[in-house]
RNA sequence: GGGCUCGUGGCGCAGUUGGUUUAGCGCGCCUGCCUGUCACGCAGGAGGUCGCGGGUUCAAGUCCCGUCGGGCCCGCCA
């Protein structure tokens, strides 16, 4: 094959425009584009050439009547080569003439409705031409030329007024234009080609919609990262950080970089560690969040700080999760909830509307967590369809149903949710609905079918038709429909019911796709009750602020006292998390002692930060919003790993530098580590 | 730590109750022909021993055990 890459003369890199710039009204300009074989076609005498880059794609062409060398040295040109070219930007060839028409048809060429009669000249010519439902006419040249593009075949043909014989009439010609391109009214002729390297072929195509194993595309990422729909998120994730990066700013918030080495923090999630060469034995952590640096700033008088910030926790992966993601981290001092939630709606409103195209109406709702917990089991609902959970637990503790009133006796509780349509559900899809809910503990799922006939169920006989009736009412149930009924402590319910509503919400298609619901999910508690260690924990930090109403229960009853914290939701996920924060020394110290945290390991855990807390700190809140889930809801994805340039597999590898790596016996030595690796 | 699931030419898949063929198909790839295609077309061709190891059997891609790798989920994590 021919190698020959370079002229002696070195090729002008300089491109004036991208493979997506060019349009009808640069036709009879000259071009230079830089990009990637996206397909070559080859038709013996003339080449075609789709040219990709970043933008999309254009049509070259090399036409050895136009330079027999391009056309030559395009021979050689196979997938993924990347070319300079230069030419003639030019409008498509009008085609071959398919047939003459009646200068009267040029009337239905104003509303684009043709008459049956126009239509069959069509086919007349050949089947192939016969129009689909879907055409549309576009104007060229007022009065003289038009564009009918048949959407539905996606062929194009130039209509064009002119003398046909003795008088006026139409001339109808086969077009070239690709309507699937923006570039497709135009190509460009080759006089110049230079192939800057050659490739070897991909182990996949690199266009959307490809069915390629995953590994098989973060292995070969640099080839997957050149899909249009993969150009797509990386832009968008740039935009949706500028727009964010300019609206801080706006509001006048300054960005501030905290460390990457920090201190390693054995709260929560577990830290990501790096070892210290000058201190043997002793760790950095990486930072979970930036947390304790931003309060730092605002007791530093930096008043208003966002970064956006880099955040590891070393935790298995799911879908939506890594090991390494981004957050919008945000701090603001003299600042109450609403001031957060505030800056936050229109955050969210910038970045939307900006980077994703997506309307965002504010402010947005507010729905307490124990509400949520109660209506849809979790408290990142996705409210864009129904299916509540409702409580039946009063209903049925008459019932004969012992798995039920056994159940409640022991202080469970029973719920339930109406699922459209599913009086249809076979036994098989019961059986694999039971199963799904058994991933969350549940022991069982009790169903019941309403039909025009009444209820229909192994268990109807336990009970009343008012107990059944009341839970038609309640979950709204309607004939055709089948109401799900799960009894055990409320945590399993809610954990099962929860999720088998997010399942059969998909599998029903009863989501919009379309929509955005964000929702603020507010009154959390502060504190949780661990049973095994018959202690609290903090519900989320333990710099989270109480209310000032429930701040005297922090003696009495640490259980009642409420958070102000807050999460934002979108669709079911969280994507935004924040709190006022503690900012007296005394209400720090309270929280410490619900907690059971005794004087000697706050100071050795979080000695500097106490100390800081009593210099002067000023009431401050902040929040955090995810980068990458705010992408990925944008971008429709359900999987992060889409808008994530280079993410780690689920085992935390990395598929393309395959780290974490070994690393040599001198490295560990000068770190003084030991390694004991049976496994 | 656990459950489920997948692993056959470069990619996507098919391989029936273990025995039919030299393990098929589509795409891609290679060669040749073709001046208007845009999923170009036509003709021809190359390429796999079925993730890996062991076992059962006269016989295994097909059954069993183990192991490695990918994914989803529980735990964990906000």
């Amino acid at each position: 094959m021919s190698q020959e890459t370079q002229e002696a003369t070195s090729p002008c890199l300089k491109r004036t425009h991208y493979c997506g710039d060019l349009r009808l009204t640069d036709a009879g300009t000259p071009a230079q584009l830089n990009g990637w074989v996206k397909r070559r076609r080859d038709h013996g005498g003339v080449i075609f050439v789709d040219l990709r880059d970043r933008t999309g794609i254009t049509q070259v062409v090399f036409d050895p009547q136009i330079d027999e060398k391009a056309h030559a040295l395009a021979d050689a040109v196979r997938g993924e080569f990347v070319l300079n070219i230069s030419g003639t930007v030019r409008e498509r060839d009008p085609g071959e003439l398919l047939f003459q028409a009646d200068a009267a048809y040029q009337a239905e060429l104003a509303d684009g409705n043709l008459s049956a009669a126009f239509r069959a000249l069509f086919s007349d010519v050949d089947r192939k031409y016969t129009l689909s439902e879907e055409i549309e006419v576009a104007t060229r040249v007022a009065g003289t030329r038009w564009l009918l593009t048949d959407v539905e075949n996606n062929r194009t043909y130039h209509i064009v007024s002119e003398d046909v014989g003795a008088e006026n009439g139409l001339s109808i010609y086969q077009g070239t234009v690709n309507p699937e391109l923006d570039t497709g009214e135009i190509e460009v002729a080759v006089d110049s080609l230079n192939i800057l390297n050659t490739a070897k072929t991909p182990p996949f195509p690199i266009e959307d919609d490809i069915d390629v194993a995953e590994d098989i595309r973060m292995r070969y990422r640099f080839i997957d990262l050149r899909r249009p729909e993969m150009q797509k998120t990386l832009a968008m994730r740039h935009k949706a950080a500028l727009a964010a990066r300019n609206y801080m700013n706006e509001q006048g918030f300054l960005e501030i970089e905290t460390p990457i080495l920090m201190n390693s923090t054995p709260e929560g999630a577990r830290d990501v560690l790096v070892p210290s060469r000058h201190y043997p034995g002793r760790f950095y952590a990486l930072p979970q969040s930036p947390q304790q640096f931003k309060q730092i700033l605002m007791m530093s008088g930096v008043d208003r700080y966002f970064q956006i910030a880099r955040c590891f926790r070393d935790e298995d992966t799911r879908s939506d999760r890594q090991l390494e993601f981004t957050q919008l981290d945000i701090e603001m001092s003299f600042a109450e909830a609403d001031d957060v939630l505030e800056v936050t709606e229109g955050l969210m409103k910038r970045i939307f509307e900006e980077a994703g195209g997506i309307p965002v109406q504010t402010p947005f709702l507010r729905l307490p967590y124990h509400e949520s917990i109660a209506r849809f089991g979790n408290d990142k609902p996705d409210t864009r369809f129904g299916m509540e959970l409702t409580d039946l637990s009063d209903v049925m503790a008459n019932c004969d149903f012992q798995v039920f009133t056994r159940t409640l006796e022991s202080g469970g509780q029973v719920k339930a949710i109406a699922a459209p349509g599913g009086a249809d559900f076979s036994r098989k899809d019961i059986d694999d609905l039971t199963a799904f809910v058994a991933t969350y503990r549940a022991k069982g799922l009790a169903w019941v079918k309403v039909t025009t006939d009444g209820f229909s169920s192994g268990i109807v006989k336990f009970f009343t038709t008012e107990q059944l009736e009341m839970a038609q009412e309640r979950t709204g149930a309607q004939p055709g429909d089948i109401m799900f009924f799960v009894a055990d402590k409320p945590k399993v319910v809610a954990d099962a019911l929860g999720n088998l509503r997010l399942h059969l919400g998909k599998k029903l298609n009863l989501i919009d796709e379309t929509r955005y619901n964000f929702l603020w999910i507010v009154d959390y508690p502060l504190f949780e009750w661990n049973e095994e260690e018959n202690r609290y924990e903090p519900f989320h930090h333990l710099f989270t602020g109480a209310t000032e109403e429930t701040l005297p229960l922090l003696k009495t009853d640490p259980g009642k006292v409420q958070s102000q914290h807050y999460d934002l939701v979108c669709n079911g996920y969280e994507i935004c998390s924040g709190s006022v924060r503690i900012h007296q020394w005394d209400i720090q110290q309270q929280v410490f002692e619900v907690l059971d945290i005794t004087p000697e390991e706050v100071e050795s855990r979080f000695g500097y930060f106490i100390e800081a807390l009593a210099y002067g700190t000023p009431p401050h809140a902040g929040i955090a919003p995810g980068l990458d889930r705010m992408v990925m809801l944008m971008r429709n994805e359900e999987n992060i790993r889409e808008v994530i340039a280079f993410p780690k597999s689920q085992q935390g590898l990395c598929p393309l530098t395959h780290a974490p790596s070994v690393v040599t016996d001198a490295q560990l030595e000068e770190l003084s580590i030991h390694v004991d690796a049976d496994d």
